[in-house]
RNA sequence: GGCCCCAUCGUCAAGCGGUUAAGACAUCACCCUUUCACGGUGAAGUCAGCAGUUCGAAUCUGCUUGGGGUCACCA
């Protein structure tokens, strides 16, 4: 077969060479041991967690090397593109601590840096140049088979295959056509992609060393691997040789799915004689599945988490995220963490080979863990500021409520938290807030649950305890003297200080916790809130007095 | 179905041939306390199974089981 000609019928119009690229995209200037890495998302509707996860170890690679973290688009597949979806990206990798420093920097901002494009839909011609190569090299031929539609037709000829022959076709048959029937094929305007010919034998091995996965034996690829698609467009696996070479990456980070694929990849990076770049590939993150109680892949159609939109809609701090995604990474980042609980996550000694390769499973509860910890080193003024923000974005009306009472709210986020070594830990994502502290604002308090009394109480002592401090509050008390009059207050209707109350249980009416309690309940709703004194002192005398009386009213009424 | 990957408390996990098998989240108990928290102390809880190698196995090997991935003109 004539390689030369038959590239020229293939692509007679395209002669920019690889050489031309070579030299047009020269080597990077970094200092030594300086890491190239990429994020590289398809643009197809939302910026999934699992992304992000990758997105952090390219960054820390990059930054602990002072190299380059640069984002691609790959917008190959024209079905599933949708609009805006790699401005989405951009955004989420900016909000999420993990921006690029080369790339592409949103819809209609001028990208950065010399190897661009970064956006694969324009970079074509250079594809092409790529393609003619293999051509050229007796490495590539045109398939004229019928285009498979989507997912559904692939899956019934892989069953289909599977049943006959227990096997997939790895070698296409077009590999066979002579030249003359491809000019004919040609001549007839036969839509055509191009494939590798692959020269592979897959009962033969060799060895491989992934970064996280270490060092492995992978059999030889045997597929005729699609490289140009019949409109033109390369897939993923030559656009990813194609640029990461141009854009001279050092070190892939991606998926654990693509492990089945990658020695087809390299096949591509032999047969163009370029030396492949490093490669780590990630366990997937995944989950429980409540139906079936298995561990399967974080899916964007069941876990709304999948979506990096719902950290932000529920008000996690960013950091948060981060952290806890860090976490997966590196386990040991949380002693880290325990011992240097100032500095930026950044500073942490990120090693890629301490990864663990098996999946991670994600769980919320201990993101929330992390959220409470950061959010209760914020100051009440920037706490405040964070809240409304969020709130501006997916609770107006809430907002609304926190500016109209900004001094008071500020003064309500202080309690426990400003000032204090050891601050209150109450608030894991500011969608809580709201409904954490609904009775301090008129708009959301509700009377009803200020009679919500332990059950175990006596309502007739609950009832006495109530009616005799509704006569000798204070709202001008200090902290001291509010306790003490409270604790008078409370011996005068039978509760008891704690060890005397334990000491025998049945002879008082509750202890001075209970008393606590019911005084708390009566005014807030709840069991838990802040301290109470100052809770007190900022809903004032006139609101406090106001509770307590209703909560009497309401109590008379159930006594008798 | 073929190929590949993975397997330590409920979850995240240290572990690298000799450990009382760390630690964190969650759970429970107790302590502190001027209430709620915070904090402290402690408890319970793990090497998937079976063989083999070895004086000795969570650790090495094999098989079994379970789970995951992949076999697209999707990425």
């Amino acid at each position: 077969m004539d390689y030369q000609k038959l590239a020229n019928l293939l692509y007679k119009n395209v002669t920019l060479t690889p050489e031309y690229f070579y030299a047009k995209y020269p080597e990077r200037k970094l200092p030594a041991g300086a890491e190239v890495t990429r994020i590289a998302p398809s643009p197809t509707g939302f910026f999934h967690t699992g992304t992000l996860y990758g997105a952090m170890i390219d960054k820390l690679l990059a930054d602990k090397t002072n190299g380059i973290f640069y984002m691609r688009v790959e917008d190959t597949d024209q079905k599933r593109k949708v609009a805006n979806a790699a401005d989405v990206a951009f955004n989420m990798l900016t909000k999420f601590n993990t921006k690029p420093n080369e790339g592409f920097m949103g819809e209609g901002k001028p990208q950065l840096g010399d190897y661009g494009s970064y956006v694969q839909s324009e970079r074509l011609e250079i594809y092409q140049a790529f393609a003619k190569r293999m051509v050229e090299l007796g490495r590539a031929f045109p398939c004229f088979c019928k285009q498979t539609e989507g997912k559904e037709d692939v899956e019934e000829r892989r069953e289909k295959q599977i049943e006959e022959m227990g096997d997939i076709l790895s070698h296409d048959p077009c590999r066979n056509l002579d030249i003359a029937d491809i000019e004919l094929n040609l001549k007839m305007g036969k839509p055509w992609a191009l494939k590798l010919l692959s020269n592979g034998d897959p009962d033969k091995t060799f060895e491989f060393t992934d970064l996280i996965k270490g060092k492995r034996e992978l059999h030889e690829n045997a597929k005729d691997i699609v490289l140009m698609k019949s409109n033109g467009i390369p897939p993923y696996a030559f656009a990813h040789v194609v640029d990461d070479t141009l854009m001279h990456t050092t070190t892939v980070v991606r998926g654990e799915e693509w492990w089945p694929s990658l020695s087809a990849h390299l096949e591509v990076f032999d047969a163009l004689g370029i030396k492949p770049p490093k490669y780590a590939h990630t366990p997937v993150i995944s989950k429980i599945d409540e139906k079936t109680g298995n561990k399967r892949k974080l899916s964007k159609r069941y876990d709304p988490e999948a979506d990096t939109r719902y950290f932000l809609e529920k008000g996690y701090p960013t950091i948060a995220l981060n952290e806890y995604l860090l976490n997966l990474l590196n386990s040991e980042f949380e002693n880290w963490r325990k011992a240097n609980p100032t500095l930026p996550y950044t500073e942490y000694p990120f090693s890629i080979r301490k990864m663990n390769s098996s999946n991670p499973m994600f769980d919320i509860v201990k993101i929330h863990d992390i959220s409470k910890n950061i959010i209760s080193t914020i100051p009440a003024k920037q706490l405040l500021r964070n809240i409304v923000d969020w709130a501006n974005e997916y609770d107006e009306e809430f907002a609304k409520v926190l500016l109209f009472h900004q001094g008071f709210a500020e003064r309500l986020l202080a309690i426990d938290r400003e000032n204090s070594p050891r601050p209150r830990k109450d608030i894991g994502c500011y969608s809580e807030v709201k409904e954490l502290y609904s009775y301090m604002f008129d708009e959301y308090f509700d009377p009803k649950t200020i009679t919500n009394f332990d059950p175990k109480l006596n309502k007739h002592a609950v009832y006495k305890l109530l009616s005799e401090y509704y006569l000798t509050y204070s709202s001008e008390d200090n902290k001291e003297d509010w306790f003490n009059r409270l604790k008078t207050c409370a011996a005068y209707c039978g509760f008891a200080d704690m060890k005397t109350y334990k000491a025998n249980p049945t002879a008082y009416a509750g202890n001075i916790a209970d008393a606590s309690n019911i005084i708390r309940v009566a005014i807030t709703g709840r069991a838990n809130t802040p301290d109470l004194h100052s809770i007190m002192k900022l809903l004032g005398v006139y609101e406090v007095k106001q509770r307590i009386a209703y909560a009497l009213a309401t109590l008379e009424k159930e006594l008798n």
